[in-house]
DNA sequence: ATATTTAGCACAATCGTTTGCGCTAATTAT
DNA sequence: ATAATTAGCGCAAACGATTGTGCTAAATAT
């Protein structure tokens, strides 16, 4: 009764009277190989369904020092734009074969340390990261026991790493251009956590977007310090006490745009006559509030199946060498959340 | 210079001339119990540190029959819901040791029978579902064999399964109530995937709201069948378009509620004054809808906390026998999206 | 001085697979 | 009839850990 407990390639083997290697053989379809006869393929074959049999991957992954499972570290997967990239990453593994282990870190790096040593003692194939910081010590020491990484989101400019993400530059720039030939010049921003790549991109962007239209930037106008809601917030409440309010926001984020919009509607205010405003992130809602926002769209489902791509190649070739940097346009979607002001400066055509 | 690839047990052993066993004893905190000298032990420490040394936790899952994974298959992890259930869940496990392993069913039970397939073959400790259909001779497959399971959000009431999730009938039924004493009887119930327990009572609860109020119910304005956002824009373009139009919408689900509004956008009706909207699960954004949404709100975040800590006493108690049945209070939050009808019928007091 | 205890560790089996190599019996070649 | 193939499979090591039991040398008891 033991083998129906809990079924193994001995339980088969002793069924069968053969040895445990030729029942493993014919599951991994070696039976011509090694030349097992049909028959007894076929029984194995048999008897594996009547108990039921099922392989136990753990003994797998040890033998073959490979698990099949590849872990996946961001910053916060509540965050829809995450959520997604997570759902397809999950669903790309899942399609080709590969389980996936996640961990949220909470955006904090000791987190984000930690469960990396967790996923490498558990033998990850390879790992997806959306990286907190600006320290990239255990990822170097990751590649260095040869674990295979992409870089997703957000990326270390130093190091040379597989990445995937929009091109935030230059949706930011678009975005910026867009409040700018709106008549827009006190334009603030709302950034995200300072250290990582893709606000300072963003901030880039919008920096750019000034030069390029001549227009004197204020750096006091470049606030906030997380991709939170409260972040937008509080700055937004700051932003409209100061003495030369501005006349229009641009939010690194859609929690920091929807802090924005309760500040706003705590003050009164209207979107966009009294404050126009622009959000990076596309989501459903977008549309249908009060004001339907303009925004800055990333293909968060392609940046996740792409993402996945990558480290497949990289697990299945071994190729550690060219590291490809992929930038994904963004899509500005124009609704109603930004006036036109009608010293409107008319700079057409820009680029 | 082997060991410096890829320390072991071993290489530490053969260092210091010593056995395998005593050097896992000194991990294990068995230095102690096994008599193992202060001295060997300080050493055991050193050179692990020195080799940094980390431990294959294949090898130890193999051996002890515990591979501290728990596997996790929700419907969408790209719904926000489930979203935040899922994170709180992963923190929870990993603040207790456990990794997660995740799997997005997509709603379809042939993924979530092979994800359980799979999760199982890979030792999980036990599992956190929220199940799909009605079948669940997958789950019954997997009990036996052992596994602890916790169902989330969703149930099978003759299956004796531990549960946590929201009191969805109570929540349906305050917010039926609610819309009925704003004088409206005419209510449409936009429902999510029509299998589901969590549906289910959102009926049950709607339809006993009318019950209590002496209300007739049209059955025929009990529509819909998934809980995606498009379930929700066609439906709400074909009550639009009927004869009797209701006065009121109660959508199942936020993605429900968000296709119902860009139903009532195309067609230029305003939220409320030609159409009152309720919706169940409260987001950051719905208080900044054109017209602020009346939801009810789940603890989302209690949900995923509980389902791991009753799926961590069933691993580590393995007492098989109670099998709790959570039901988290909901919340009405009341906002702008319900008209409050002239001819409003008082029933001040039900309960 | 011998017997007994104790400190301090080692042996070897075990978890479930995979796989290089080798072995036997049957078949074919010569 | 003997040698050479070939069909068909088995042995045993290996992956990296854990653990019950046993063993030796030193310390203590008598």
């Amino acid at each position: 009764m033991k083998k129906n407990i809990h079924p193994t390639l001995e339980s088969i083997a002793k069924e069968l009277n053969i040895s445990v290697s030729t029942v493993s053989r014919v599951f991994n379809g070696k039976s011509e190989k090694y030349r097992i006869s049909k028959k007894t393929t076929e029984l194995v074959l048999q008897t594996a369904k009547k108990f039921n049999y099922e392989p136990n991957q753990l003994a797998r992954s040890l033998r073959l020092n490979r698990s099949y499972t590849i872990g996946l570290i961001i910053p916060d997967i509540s965050n829809p734009f995450f959520a997604r990239v997570a759902r397809y990453i999950e669903k790309s593994a899942r399609d080709n074969g590969y389980s996936v282990i996640v961990s949220d870190s909470e955006e904090k790096s000791e987190i984000e340390r930690s469960s990396l040593q967790i996923f490498t003692s558990r033998k990850i194939d390879g790992l997806i990261i959306s990286p907190v910081g600006k320290e990239a010590e255990h990822l170097i020491k990751a590649r260095n026991k040869n674990i295979p990484i992409v870089l997703v989101d957000r990326y270390f400019p130093d190091l040379n790493l597989p990445f995937v993400g929009s091109d935030n530059f230059k949706g930011s720039f678009e975005a910026t251009n867009y409040l700018i030939q709106n008549g827009h010049t006190r334009i603030a921003f709302i950034q995200g956590l300072t250290n990582t790549t893709v606000n300072q991109e963003r901030v880039n962007g919008f920096i750019k977007a000034f030069k390029i239209n001549n227009i004197p930037l204020d750096r006091n106008l470049i606030v906030g310090d997380n991709f939170g809601e409260e972040n937008g917030y509080v700055e937004t409440r700051l932003l409209i006490n100061r003495g030369k309010r501005p006349t229009a926001l641009f939010a690194a984020s859609n929690l920091i745009s929807l802090g924005a919009l309760k500040a706003l509607y705590e003050e009164k205010l209207n979107v966009p006559d009294d404050m126009s405003i622009i959000s990076f992130d596309d989501q459903t809602y977008s549309n249908y509030l009060a004001t339907p926002m303009t925004t800055v769209a990333q293909q968060s489902q392609e940046i996740g199946s792409i993402a996945f791509k990558l480290l497949m190649d990289r697990i299945e070739s071994n190729r550690t060498s060219e590291s490809p940097k992929i930038l994904m346009p963004t899509k500005l979607i124009i609704r109603k959340s930004v006036k036109k002001m009608n010293n409107a400066n008319l700079r057409k055509e820009v680029e």
